[in-house]
DNA sequence: CTTGACTCTGGAGTTTACTCTAGGGTTTAA
DNA sequence: TTAAACCCTAGAGTAAACTCCAGAGTCAAG
């Protein structure tokens, strides 16, 4: 047996850092959903509950929006072959969104590590540059 | 001399992708401004303000806000001495976002792959799993 | 057994980032 | 020279993702 830790609202929130309306919200949106309710109806949380929301706030830190997290979370193999070929072709797709925005954000980064880099005082430190100019030539400085 | 070729915002909006209305809503919040304006007030765009809104598409698209993408695109590295330092320790706390946010992502896309593999029918369809398992377990096929 | 911290529902309000409308002036191609 | 296709401003409307509120029930400590 395994032990089934159950949170309260409040508890839940302050665990994973949200609000409880943030909570509520996302269970009307139902990306999350209690595991069971007390007889008075407050809602019971489990473990489970807590690492979707922290998926939830990561995912959303970087660009995708609560509809694609939802798919993502949906995102599920189980001996039912036949959706099987339809998750894999879903997958294969975040797997491009995903690589494209590591893409991006490593050009961003090379950009910003050039001007920290020439922050520096060195010898480009009389240049004028932008991380636009970094970003859309390669020897800016 | 360097040609400067201008465009309307027409003609701007669909080299960039976005509508005018985006643009004018871009230029109301001082993302970005109009290279001049002609007689009967139309705006005249150049080339470099066409190179800042598709810094502002793409990095929207990896979680950034607009105020965010305007203190990024405010890194400047000028001639100014006093605020070397300034910029440098911004750019620092920006490297450092960006470089969470790739790990995040890189994080998501191994997961995916996981999945994406395990849903090629090889030895472990048969199980059950979800994309979250797979965050959060090292070995969870 | 009451008081304060917590929970419930339903609905209104806020912020961000657009998107659209109205009512007008401008440009350009036929 | 006129009509389609563009541009202008000001302001209203929308969608996503919360955030706050009112009015009421619940629970745990003293």
């Amino acid at each position: 047996m395994k032990k089934t830790q159950l949170y309260k609202i409040g508890e839940l929130a302050k665990l994973a850092g949200v609000s409880v309306d943030t909570i509520r919200f996302y269970e009307e949106k139902g990306l999350i959903a209690p595991h069971s309710r007390s007889a008075s109806g407050y809602r019971w949380f489990s473990e489970q509950e807590l690492e979707k929301l922290r998926f939830i706030q990561r995912t959303k830190a970087v660009g995708f929006t609560l509809n694609e997290i939802a798919e993502l979370m949906a995102l599920k193999l189980h001996p039912d072959a036949h959706t099987c070929e339809e998750v894999k072709n879903v997958t294969l797709d975040k797997i491009d969104q995903v690589s494209a925005k590591i893409a991006e954000l490593d050009k961003i980064r090379h950009s910003l590590q050039q001007l920290a880099v020439a922050c520096d005082g060195g010898a480009h430190s009389s240049q004028h540059c932008t991380i636009l100019q970094l970003l859309n030539s390669d020897t800016p400085l």
